[in-house]
DNA sequence: GCAATATGCAACTATCGGGTTGCAGGAGTA
DNA sequence: TACTCCTGCAACCCGATAGTTGCATATTGC
């Protein structure tokens, strides 16, 4: 079971800031200058942010006219939580079996 | 829905060397002087790791004689995936919505 | 075409975090 | 007691990154 392309995601939603993005995101595509509209932070802030978060696929762009607006994947996120949820029973299994090992000793 | 602790977890699982460390860990509890001899960085570094991962509960502490080691926890794993899915399911719930009134219009 | 608005790019600052070395302190063992 | 081994703490270095300002570029609407 290897981590592959999961730890810069997990990199990615360790920030607030971005958080802060995706959950308005999560009420709405929305474009960079949008954003910037109702968070404490600069357009190109933002939009750095949105490049990280594009890179991982958590957001995806969309051209609307002369903007560009960009909408959250839901289903990226639920990948990852069912790749760590694996992962976490993958450990307990193992060591649940080493601790069934040395009680039998 | 709020993020609450969960933006913590995800900083401290946006790391390669704390990945290696959770995964020697799966395979069952260790000493950071232990950790120290299989990965390539120094016993400090891992003690650092280590305090970082304990601080959002990946992970527990427990001495044996002089030595402390430590086991990982992967019902907080699980929790964390558990949360993050919701998070993802709420954002398709109510984007799936909007997207339908707009087609209505 | 022209003004307005939105994005893109670059340079710069400052803080955070991962990693190191060095040393002091504590707990087990001969 | 003396020795060994493991942990804990502090200072330091350096690269990454979150944030800023400033300007150039493109696209829409009049």
């Amino acid at each position: 079971m290897s981590t592959g392309t999961l730890v810069p995601v997990f990199a990615a939603l360790g920030d607030d800031t971005r958080w802060s993005i995706l959950a308005a995101l999560g009420e709405g595509d929305a474009s960079a200058s949008a954003l910037a509209g109702r968070l404490p932070v600069t357009r190109q802030a933002i939009a750095k942010h949105l490049a990280v978060l594009q890179e991982v696929g958590l957001v995806e762009p969309i051209r609307v006219g002369r903007e560009v607006r960009y909408r959250v994947i839901g289903s990226q996120l639920a990948q990852t939580a069912r790749r760590l949820e694996a992962i976490g029973a993958e450990w307990d299994r193992r060591l649940a079996a080493i601790r069934q090992i040395a009680e039998e000793l």
